[in-house]
DNA sequence: AATTTAAAAGAGAGTTATTCTCAACAAGCT
DNA sequence: AGCTTGTTGAGAATAACTCTCTTTTAAATT
């Protein structure tokens, strides 16, 4: 199972194993998904957009690259929410949490189940894979757009 | 729960319950996804080259919104694999089956299991949600790719 | 501490899946 | 048969994301 907190220290000692670097961005940005409120989730905009508040410039490019290393270290956890672009947050077991979304108007739903992170758990260990996220995405119908008669 | 099977005189009559139409590019599409073998999914470009073999000649703003509307009423499945792009299959709960999938290489393996199925039916019950579909995704690092010393 | 070297950042161009626009067409009701 | 309005097709537009290439810099080595 995944690590639950990395410290700049313990990131910076799993990408030295593979002869990779510990930059200030990376820090930066490992320290603005570990500091958002629980379920929390960020497009790479949206990341960019807050650590520009923060008085951080970090290119595009780079935020890019760094949430995309990161969920494959298993650090963040990718999202594919119902729009357009995928969003990041952090994989922290405890907080562990699926998706309900309603396939017309988007709205998304948080909800936690024990036996998911099982399932996750013993199909990859069945197959020799390293587990890094497992998600549960329900796509469904809010009650509000089961009534609506609009064609939405 | 979603309806396992549609013919085109099911899909008219749904498609007409909102003022839609079924069209024969519609009917044709449809036909296509059931006749695929168990657990195969198209792009809407592989859909597209599969109409064209085929000697249907539709265009590629039809397909996306097809597969789209399909999607949203629960007879075709959306899949978020590992590339980038999205993926279609014909939405059967007795095929039901789920992704593990290598972040690294993007090997991707179906899996079965019952309890997800439940899972998603409970939840969306729950929360007055109307069910259309429920994906386990797990994110791994496969046998290969874990022994590989190369940092992809 | 200075040197070295290869990874990473930044800037902006490039790519590509998907959506949008709008004129022409046609499904299905009357 | 005619009418209404949803749908198609073609191509332009959009936008998320990646790539390229130069410059910078982390960190190992001396």
């Amino acid at each position: 199972m995944s690590m639950s907190f990395y410290t700049a220290d313990s990131l910076k000692a799993e990408l030295h194993e593979r002869g990779w670097r510990l930059t200030p961005q990376r820090e930066i940005i490992l320290d603005i998904f570990q500091n958002l409120a629980a379920g929390r989730h960020l497009s790479a905009e949206e990341l960019c957009e807050l650590l520009q508040k923060e008085g951080h410039d970090i290119s595009l490019s780079t935020i890019y690259r760094t949430v995309k290393l990161m969920a494959r270290m298993g650090i963040l956890r990718e999202l594919e929410l119902a729009e357009d672009h995928k969003h990041y947050e952090i994989n922290q077991p405890h907080h562990h949490h699926h998706h309900l979304i309603c396939v017309r108007c988007n709205q998304t739903i948080e909800f936690k189940n024990d036996s998911v992170l099982k399932i996750g758990d013993k199909t990859s260990k069945k197959e020799g894979y390293h587990l890094l996220d497992c998600q549960l995405t329900i796509h469904a119908v809010c009650p509000a757009c089961q009534r609506s008669i609009l064609p939405v």
